[in-house]
RNA sequence: GAGCCUGUAGCUCAAUGGCAGAGCGCCACACUGUGGAUGUGGAUGUUGUGGGUUCGAAACCCAUCAGGCUCCCCA
């Protein structure tokens, strides 16, 4: 009796067609972080636990890794995020390293959260960060790659934009109202909340955390103007940068955005897809200048961001971004007329694969429309019949399937003929 | 971790306690030297799984698994 094993949950499995989308992303990403000076890196895939006790917060330690003792003895988990590793790895060779470090990664992530639509245990996540420059320049690059990522899928300024605020401006603005130091989390943490609220129920929660009833209108006040931005002179800088870049148009101010992770300094921002049905953040990042010291090397300014596959290729599915699934890589099959000129098809498609051609042969000596039938099905441009008659002249019969248009060509002239089809094709 | 919804053919879905169906897709043939179009015919299945109620369950009840939505958290 056979019991059906199912994948672990949250887990995907990668058919040819999800893979393929897959690796479209990892292109484009490589791609975006290329064409800014990145360079490719990567962290183990298992780590010790206590990395992530220090400075991941503890839901995610706890509550959202996988966490085993290895046969040692050891407490390790698989990687729920990347940062700790960059941190620790960025740290062991401060010395040597030529800073400013542009460093860019895309690789598995697993966390222990409920499987829902944008969010899986074992997921894809591109960080990109840039250490050892703390200008408003280099958060706006980080902007940048972001906007030219969006802009090579196809996603245009009103489908996804990168909405950006600034912590240390948030916090000027808190002081001004007379929200205490030791309140700051607690704000931010209800600015977070605000679209997911009712505005009566948001109303309640800031006084039950101790506002005031001026010190919530004026909140309300900084949360409705797009305008503050000129309040800031990084922000001035980053946005002045963001239009020499020539992204402007993907990028507006938010001081709604304040983001949960404890780390970020100043430069906070988040992509979201403004017409989709996935109302989660594309990407999300910002400077972090504490995090190297705060693991043990000496100070570093840093800004970075990630993001997961998951939304993304939800995302580019639904706006038809997607490039059409090849189902197979070679675009040629030779068909196989009979038993006889079987060998002849052999050595035939090794004759294209030697200049160059992905060609398939069809595996066995069935009827032609079966093998032409399952040309189109693979959606190949060219088939190549050697019957009798072509066999008896030294010729091939190669027909453009897009066309339909067949013509009998010498054997030594096949290659350059399927050439000229596969341009046009 | 908590609450709610869903699960029927490969896919999208019907059937509300009384013979498990349609469209699309698939296979064969028309067409033994040529795909897409058309026509004709064919197969779709332990109704997620395991129990229970009932003369009778896809439907009602319990459990379980999977998926979705929300809270939480975040990519």
């Amino acid at each position: 009796m056979s019991v059906k094993i199912q994948p672990v949950k949250g887990t995907r499995e990668f058919y040819p067609e999800q893979m393929a989308l897959r690796n479209f992303i990892n292109d484009k990403v490589r791609a975006a972080s290329q064409a800014f000076g990145y360079v490719e890196w990567d962290a183990p895939y298992i780590e010790p636990i206590s990395l992530y006790a220090a400075k991941s917060g503890e839901e995610l330690v706890k509550k959202q890794s996988f966490v085993f003792t290895d046969r040692g003895g050891d407490e390790v988990t698989l990687r729920p995020e990347l940062t700790p590793s960059l941190a620790r790895m960025i740290a062991a060779k401060q010395g040597e390293l030529t800073f400013p470090v542009r460093w860019w990664s895309f690789g598995p992530f697993w966390r222990y959260e409920s499987p829902q639509k944008g969010r899986s245990r074992e997921f894809f996540q591109w960080n990109i960060d840039l250490l050892g420059a703390d200008s408003p320049e280099a958060d706006a690059e980080l902007i940048s790659v972001a906007a030219t990522f969006l802009r090579s899928v196809g996603l245009t300024p009103e489908r996804a934009t990168v909405s950006v605020n600034n912590r240390k401006l948030m916090i000027s603005q808190f002081d001004a109202l007379g929200v205490p130091p030791e309140k700051r989390m607690d704000v931010s943490n209800l600015v977070d909340r605000r679209s997911k609220m009712d505005a009566d129920k948001w109303d309640a929660y800031a006084l039950e955390i101790g506002l005031t009833q001026s010190q919530l209108d004026g909140l309300k006040a900084i949360l409705g103007n797009y305008e503050l931005w000129k309040e800031s002179a990084e922000l001035v800088r980053l946005f002045a940068a963001l239009d020499a870049l020539g992204v402007k148009e993907y990028v507006k101010f938010d001081p709604n955005i304040v983001r949960g992770l404890l780390y970020y300094t100043g430069t906070v921002f988040e992509a979201f897809d403004m017409s989709g049905s996935v109302r989660r953040a594309i990407l999300g990042g910002g400077r972090y200048d504490n995090l190297l010291a705060d693991v043990g090397g000496q100070p570093l300014p840093a800004v970075g961001f990630a993001m997961g596959d998951v939304v993304i290729g939800i995302i580019l599915q639904e706006a038809g971004l997607v490039p059409e699934f090849q189902p197979s890589p070679a675009l040629v099959l030779v068909t196989v007329f009979d038993e006889n000129l079987r060998l002849q098809s052999l050595s035939l498609a090794t004759e294209l694969r030697r200049a160059g051609i992905n060609a398939m042969v069809y595996p066995e000596p069935a009827k032609l429309p079966k093998q032409f039938k399952f040309a189109d099905k693979m959606k190949m441009k060219v088939a190549l019949t050697i019957g009798p008659e072509e066999a008896a002249n030294g010729q091939v019969a190669v027909k453009s399937l897009r066309t339909g248009e067949q013509v009998n060509v010498t054997r030594d002239a096949a290659v350059e003929k399927i050439r000229e089809l596969m341009l046009n094709a």
